[in-house]
RNA sequence: GGUGGGUUGGCCGAGAGGCGAGGCAACGGACUGCAAAUCCGUGUACACGGGUUCAAAUCCCGUACCCACCUCCA
């Protein structure tokens, strides 16, 4: 079987067939760098990131680029606010952002470029579309310069809308824009309200680049004139990727093969962004949950599902990862395997997270009968492993900042278990005794400082 | 107005014509001194009204409600 994902473009299922056999090209708009990122907006990166590991556990060379704009209207509008100079606060935010795709074993693309560092390719590309008639300098002297919409026919056809059909923009500033849809390629500076740090030079006078236009020059510069996957949340379909298709297209590059998009996670039904905000940032959420338990919540629904989120969800997909780990922790060590093959089909077939995950609880649950009766595990240890791998869900996986990696950790666990061999040396004692009050009193006693016992047949064990 | 998506059991969440994905919770049982953990078992769920079909949660028609995008939201 080969692996089929949706099309946003043509709507349906389709065989993934790369450009160039054994490789593939991704593109994933990332984020403008504004805020501190919250659990909707790392979806994205997640979904992509999964999409990575299959397509390279499938045998073929990834190229993955995912670029962060860092410079929009809104970031000049925040830092003013906040009184600090733009590229500080994108350059901050920048770095949230990258502290929250490590605490979810997000891997790192292949590069992940900035659309302050692309200017010059960006005025390239401008250039080309005004010389082939695709666009044009506003006549107005703001230095914009627009895409001419009416110039490029079948403009709307990756959201399958008419031009005469959209309603025009009621935001937009129409001067000097022949078709009030005319979209920016390059914004003219203000030299009254904008700082002289958020122009560059071009030949359309100082000003800085539109929003689409980063992602098509950057695309175009590291993955070239098509290529395989673009993706993105569902918004982003229009008008920011209609508009970069449109644009990349009209400059005579066929671009992306696939259109990916992922649904919204919203929180009381509301986009998060209007919503409380503040309590589902990434390093708030991560105050109460492991990294690896909001990355399990976030694949257990299909990426193209619409999630509302909660924290009673999350409470149920963290109660279910650790009945994996609780295997995993029972079970001797051993290898990791292969792929089962229900769990291959899962993912073939659009990256079906949810039923991969039915397939990883099967084995979980298999694992567990083979336990209890003193059987080998060694089969299942290596299936699960080998899920959670793709899955990017590995426990021992250092992303995860496991113990080791800090001295001081590990010498307080080295701690706390002699301590607590200790107690429950005297609770095997008391037990052997019969003297199940006090038995039960040291067990209260442990459990209060939030660490749970559980008798197994080779002795009592201690987890927290 | 245009375009796209949705409504599944107490909850989360798959599936897209034919044996009830999976998880969380609950209840019963096994195991246990009691627990915990684990396993086994227990549910006639598909918004509503029609229709097609031997068979519909799945296809068709209609209705209701919800959501997203329509020029710088992931």
């Amino acid at each position: 079987m080969t692996f089929r994902l949706y099309d946003t473009a043509t709507r349906e299922v389709r065989d993934f067939v790369p450009l160039e056999e054994g490789k593939a090209g991704l593109y994933l708009c990332g984020l403008t760098v504004q805020s501190e990122p919250h659990v909707g907006h790392v979806r994205s990166g997640v979904v992509f990131d999964v999409l990575q590991r299959w397509l390279r556990h499938r045998g073929l060379d990834v190229t993955f680029i995912r670029n962060v704009t860092d410079i929009d209207d809104k970031i000049l509008t925040k830092a003013a606010e906040q009184g600090r100079p733009w590229y500080n606060l994108a350059y901050a935010m920048h770095r949230e952002l990258d502290r929250a795709y490590a605490a979810l074993n997000v891997a790192p693309p292949t590069y992940e470029p900035g659309a302050t560092g692309h200017v010059p390719e960006m005025v390239e590309l401008i250039g080309e579309l005004i010389a082939k008639g695709h666009a044009y300098a506003a006549e107005d002297g703001s230095g914009d310069v627009y895409f001419d919409v009416r110039s490029w026919p079948s403009y709307g056809e990756l959201t399958r809308q008419g031009i005469d059909d959209m309603e025009a923009a009621s935001d937009a500033d129409p001067r000097g824009k022949r078709d009030p849809r005319d979209f920016a390629l390059w914004k003219g500076w203000k030299k009254d309200t904008e700082p002289a740090t958020a122009a560059w030079p071009s030949p359309w006078g100082p000003g800085r680049p539109g929003w689409h236009i980063e992602c098509s020059a950057m695309a175009g510069k590291y993955l070239g004139p098509a290529f395989d996957i673009h993706g993105g949340g569902v918004d982003l379909r229009f008008p920011h990727h209609e508009n970069e298709q449109a644009q990349s297209r009209a400059a005579g590059r066929p671009f992306a093969s696939y259109w990916m998009h992922n649904a919204w996670i919203t929180t009381a039904g509301e986009k998060m962004s209007k919503s409380l905000g503040n309590s589902l940032t990434i390093p708030a959420v991560l105050e109460s949950y492991r990294g690896i338990e909001l990355r399990f919540y976030l694949l257990m629904a299909h990426y193209r599902s619409h999630v509302e989120f909660s924290f009673e969800a999350l409470d149920e997909a963290a109660a279910g990862f650790r009945r994996i780990e609780g295997f995993l922790d029972r079970a001797p060590a051993g290898e990791q395997g292969d792929l089962p093959e229900a769990f291959v089909t899962a993912m073939d077939d659009d990256l079906g997270t949810p039923a991969a995950v039915a397939v990883l609880y099967d084995t979980v649950r298999e694992g567990n009968r083979l336990l209890a009766t003193g059987d080998d595990v060694s089969a299942q240890v290596a299936d699960v492993l080998a899920m959670l791998d793709v899955l990017g869900l590995h426990p021992a996986d250092p992303a995860w900042g496991g113990s080791g990696d800090d001295a001081r950790l590990t010498q307080l666990s080295g701690a706390v278990d002699a301590l607590v061999a200790g107690l429950l040396e005297q609770r095997a004692q008391a037990r052997a005794d019969k003297d199940f009050a006090r038995a039960d009193a040291i067990r209260d006693q442990i459990k209060a400082a939030g660490i749970e016992i559980e008798d197994t047949p080779a002795g009592a064990r201690w987890t927290w």
